[in-house]
DNA sequence: TGCTATGTAGGAATCATTCCTGTCTAGCGA
DNA sequence: TCGCTAGACAGGAATGATTCCTACATAGCA
């Protein structure tokens, strides 16, 4: 989705987040992007525009919108961290091939939940669901590929 | 669940891994366990018997099994990879205050799909569904302490 | 416009995991 | 049973994503 820097603002300000010309960038190439790019994919995007950007700002900048709950950290195995600024309820299907991580939108997953039973007193808040398997791009080569570290 | 030598003998062999002294310790540490341990959880319980044993064979011992199909690697956020000796088909309930990691075995569960139309062409060939909260202790001081990065 | 709490750049530090290398040994065949 | 050899082990070094530290800069408010 594309953004300007009014809406920007206003996010930022609903969200009490101080703005700054870093934040916005790096804040709208994740939200323009459907790719959950990692920490170091945006550090890549954003010092095009602005070169002078240390790394450490797109890890502090992430953890602030992460924390103010404008953007989700998404882990698939032990790979860098992938972030996505899409935080409306949805869950992923991820290539274990190339690594790439598509959106599902499904109100029935969004609505799984577990049995009190199950629950074992915990106070349960949320859930996550994840498919693997292999984009179509990946399914020829998928057996003489070694698959990416679960 | 206890296993004796004869037991691991017979599984290592099946799935065509050697044998070794080393090997069997971290497979039975881990298969008589429900806590999804870390690589060095399990490397400072075997070094209570096997004190010469080097924290790197446990990695390696981790891979090999992971690869022949013995264990699974379970992953919260970017801590450090816990280990499952439980590889039939069941999901987790993790604690964001101590993360405690219980097991959830649900048919219901284990059966989800995807539509063709959601799959993208992909091949799917599994799912993971993870539930997150806070358990029985952690409830008390849920708002006080900072719940652990996820 | 000036103040101050916060953010930024850049470099150093961390630390789980992986890599390297020189022994050692499990498992097999003679 | 004995030796051979592919593969495993120990220990230390290297890696690399992330976090920490600190001096300088600036957003946002009075
Ligand atoms: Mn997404
Ligand atoms: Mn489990
Ligand atoms: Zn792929
Ligand atoms: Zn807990």
């Amino acid at each position: 989705m594309k953004l300007d820097l009014q809406d920007i603002e206003a996010r930022f300000r609903r969200h009490d987040v101080r703005l700054t010309r870093q934040r916005a960038a790096i804040y709208a190439a994740l939200v323009e992007t459907t790719s959950h790019p990692s920490a170091d994919d945006l550090y890549r995007i954003v010092t095009r525009q602005q070169p002078m950007m240390s790394r450490n700002t797109v890890y502090y900048t992430l953890s602030v919108l992460r924390n103010a709950g404008l953007v989700r950290e998404v882990n698939v195995g032990h790979d860098m961290a992938r972030y996505d600024g899409n935080v409306s309820m949805h869950h992923h299907l991820i290539c274990l091939g190339c690594g790439q991580i598509m959106d599902v939108m499904d109100e029935e997953l969004n609505r799984l939940h577990l049995s009190s039973g199950q629950a074992r007193g915990f106070d349960v808040l949320g859930h996550r669901v994840e498919f693997h398997g292999y984009c179509v791009s990946c399914q020829q080569v998928h057996r003489n590929v070694s698959p990416r570290r679960r």
